[in-house]
DNA sequence: ACTAAAGCCTGGCTGC
DNA sequence: TGCAGCCAGGCTTTAG
């Protein structure tokens, strides 16, 4: 599912929700969720901590702990944490449940299992693998043009699958990717080396508005559910070309177009973005 | 070193 | 209705 803005709601609703709360248990369901951790290390290293704070770096939930650990979440396509009664039964594709000393539990549902979880020990999270090689988050000041120049210069990658690399950008998937090049004019497939500095300095702009946006159409957290992130579909409020071929480009009418790049769907205005 | 392609999983939708 | 084939918002591993 998720991309940045996704994450960066769920993050604020865990903190909300769990921060300042003990987990009295944890059971990981399916091993293949935490291939770091055995069951039974997941469940010992969770079991009696408190959680201090919740935060997001790239796509990846961090979930400190009082026990020097922290919980490392990455969702993938479809995982998402579900948020309800102890008593309540788990969701179908339930892989991890943590019971808290609120009389709740957060069951961590994931349908296509590509989602990830690993307990590391928090002075050691710069080495975790998942984490190590990630590009600065975009609202840094580290994310400047400079940085960004820099990067795309030494790439000879298509533009819209160097913004999909995490290693250079982190936080765009699919669907911001095309909605940046859009909102900046730039042609999917034009080399990242050949981007003036001028349009380097727009894509950086038009990254952070689009991922500002999409964070700012947050939703109200649904009790009945208990979903996290209960908002499919928020970025089609933010879209102008994801998903839409054939229909006409809010900017200029011409029908956007799909083409494949990297095996995914890319959508974009031929006029607007010719080069 | 870089980049492209295959692979991981399940399920929903489309068209025959 | 049944079924094959395609598609899905992410990332890693393998091959070149």
């Amino acid at each position: 599912m998720p991309e940045l803005p996704e994450v960066e709601i769920v993050t604020k609703r865990l903190r909300e929700l769990i921060v300042g709360k003990t987990i009295i248990k944890a059971q990981l369901i399916r091993a293949g969720l935490s291939p770091e951790n055995s069951p039974r290390q997941f469940a010992a290293s969770l079991k009696g901590a408190r959680v201090e704070d919740v935060a997001r770096r790239g796509k990846h939930i961090l979930a400190r702990l009082s026990n020097g650990r922290t919980l490392i979440i990455h969702l993938r396509m479809t995982g998402r944490f579900i948020y309800l009664d102890r008593e309540a039964e788990n969701t179908p594709h339930t892989h991890a449940v943590l019971w808290l000393d609120d009389g709740k539990k957060l069951l961590f549902d994931d349908q296509r299992h590509f989602g990830l979880m690993m307990v590391a020990r928090t002075a050691e999270l710069d080495r975790v693998k998942y984490l190590s090689k990630l590009a600065p988050e975009p609202f840094s000041p580290e994310f400047s043009p400079e940085y960004l120049r820099d990067t795309l210069k030494r790439s000879s990658q298509q533009i819209k699958l160097a913004l999909l690399d995490q290693t250079k950008v982190v936080g765009l998937g699919n669907i911001y990717a095309s909605e940046a090049l859009h909102r900046a004019k730039i042609n999917p497939r034009l080399p990242a080396k050949r981007l003036s500095q001028p349009r380097v300095v727009l894509l950086r702009k038009e990254i952070l508005a689009v991922l500002g946006e999409a964070i700012a159409n947050d939703n109200q957290f649904d009790v009945e559910t208990g979903d996290l992130d209960s908002s499919y579909g928020r970025y089609d409020h933010v879209a102008r070309v994801y998903e839409r071929e054939g229909q006409p480009c809010s900017v200029c009418g011409a029908p956007i177009r799909r083409i494949t790049q990297g095996a995914r769907s890319t959508y974009y205005c031929p006029r607007c973005q010719r080069r």
